[in-house]
DNA sequence: TTCATCAATGCAAGCGCTTTCATATATTAT
DNA sequence: ATAATATATGAAAGCGCTTGCATTGATGAA
């Protein structure tokens, strides 16, 4: 391996210097200068990262972590995190928590803020992972959270309004006649499930709907589970609902899935709603386009980048930002006018 | 920041020993690696990974390069590494290439070989990007590079037999009934592509099949084009083929749409191929599930990981591995036989 | 001419850790 | 009891770089 100290010899001046020209300090003589560079592409030598972080505290990267990094949720979110790092002089690295391992992030978490980056950007949900909020809480590094509202943290925090999509969601329905709107709801275990959750609610006792018995669905496991409970919905010896709103796109692809196996079509026989508006679906999900409430991820993405590098450039370590954004319906052709 | 020296202080006992059992050597007694323990955790120390990096010249950890992380043409494959990497002691980083740009490459690259990770997986193309070859050839880290047979490099590579996977495309419409098959070919600059459109041609060749004036398109640009190449490919004159085998399932989308736009039903007007067996495709796309050609890319992400941490823990240097993965056929709802 | 000032460079400490080697103590064999 | 060996620990060098401080020679002011 070759190191700044090869090139100081050859160049016969001192490692200062070579560091000096390398950091483009302007205190170094045009002609060491120009040695020193020449020797340097010659030898085709490479400052060793490991080493800079150690000696300056600052390493020129900023690392990311996710929640299964593969899942293409997160389509949007990655384009802005790339778009953002553009023309910036920092470098953006992943790190991916199968499973969303509580170990495993933690563990990755400790990683890159120990030496290895200068700021962390993170999704996911942290509010049960104790351990987590409490090591965030005592580094002094810059972090990001999105989706995140850990009040015991003081960082930025990059949010949406969930609650305020679903109420767009339904009045979307309700503007185009439906008023037997039924829902199913994601994990409520998680914040953002909760929060469309009670839009939905709020909406709906808003707008003086009545919510009949069994409209309320609950997906267990995962998003699969829309499955089953579109069945439930679809077979209610009651009143049967004419528009099911979903907490999410994964939901709503399985639930037009039952429709269809139902004999149902979408949306002549029965209206559908999403939620994510998300860019590709899993599960090779064929059918229509879903209607749904999109939410501006690539502009999170860069965002979250830009204020890190920002606050880095800048030394500001301690005026966090806390922006809640807002989330846009897009029409597809899941949803029938009655 | 508290450093080793800390702890060593608090436990009256030398920086060596503290080392020793943060690294779990087995040279230190009972009592002392209690006491240290307990401190460390106390304390909340964890070391500081540039330190440990320097002074190792090891960071267990595997570096990631691709281009456009967020395509989601990647998704099985980070499966893959997210899964190799399960049950060892090393980490994955990855790293996002924006539009291959190739410095933005080679910056990551060297970022990565000088001291952040021990080894690295590389995906895109790099038989042109000469700084690169060369900078991976003077290094001496191990590399693996999926579906890039550059002879000068000596470093594990992972291929995939694109060749026969177009015969066995070409042969399945063959079976089906298909003699006059057309082909949309993808990037002739990529070899990936070249190595298909090979198969194509061999494949029509050794089946006695002729390849009518017009059955050869190529996309310009990117896929979107495979939508005019598709019209130009309906519109023409002499024979129209019975069935289109696309170089990808992006551009296979883009044809569908195509002959969905000109009132041409699939399959039962016209038969359409892709290659990927993407598990998810760009743009929303809504069609039929696509009969393609699939790669085991799962298992190629799995086994680079594998192949690494192997190398890595036994010291393997210089066995590098040259393996051809073999392709599939996936029928979907886009060919009829006839 | 002499002194203050400045630009260019080198010296050396230090970043936080690992590891070799030496040392001291405990253990076993004789 | 003594020598030989094993075990636990510390001292210190070193990993490759950065940076504050000191030094040198040159430049300009007085």
């Amino acid at each position: 391996m070759i190191t700044m100290k090869d090139i100081a010899l050859e160049a016969g001046v001192s490692l200062a210097t070579v560091s000096r020209v390398i950091n483009k300090k302007d205190n170094v003589s045009a002609e060491v200068r120009e040695k020193v560079e020449r020797i340097i592409l010659e030898q085709g030598y490479n400052p060793n990262n490991a080493a800079r972080a150690l000696a300056k505290k600052r390493t020129n990267t900023i690392g990311v972590v996710v929640n299964n990094l593969h899942d293409p949720f997160y389509h949007d979110l990655i384009r802005g995190f790339e778009d953002g790092v553009q023309n910036t002089s920092y470098k953006v690295i992943f790190c991916s928590v199968l499973g969303g391992d509580v170990d495993m992030k933690e563990s990755y978490i400790k990683y890159l803020t120990n030496g290895v980056v200068d700021a962390v950007v993170l999704y996911g949900s942290y509010q049960s992972d104790e351990n987590i909020v409490k090591y965030i809480r005592d580094t002094d590094l810059n972090y990001v959270m999105i989706e995140n509202d850990i009040k015991e943290l003081n960082c930025n925090k990059l949010l949406i309004d969930n609650y305020n999509g679903s109420i767009k969601a339904v009045e979307h329905l309700i503007s185009m006649g439906h008023r037997d709107i039924a829902y199913i709801c994601g994990n409520p275990n998680k914040k953002v499930f909760v929060e469309r959750l009670n839009g939905y609610l709020n909406a709906m006792q808003n707008n003086n709907m009545h919510i009949e018995d069994g409209f309320m669905q609950y997906t267990t496991t995962d998003y699969h589970s829309g499955y089953e409970k579109m069945i439930n919905l679809m077979n209610l010896k009651s009143k049967r609902p004419t528009a099911v709103l979903c907490a999410d796109d994964a939901i709503a692809s399985k639930a037009i899935m039952a429709a269809f196996d139902l004999g149902l079509r979408v949306p002549d026989d029965i209206s559908i709603m999403g939620y994510d508006n998300q860019t590709v679906l899993p599960d090779k999900y064929r059918g229509p386009n879903i209607t749904s409430i999109a939410q501006p991820l690539f502009e999170i993405g860069q965002e979250s980048i830009q204020l890190l590098v920002d606050q880095l450039d800048n030394n500001k370590r301690n005026d966090y930002i806390r922006k809640i954004y807002d989330t846009y319906l897009v029409e597809g052709e899941t949803v029938k006018s009655i």
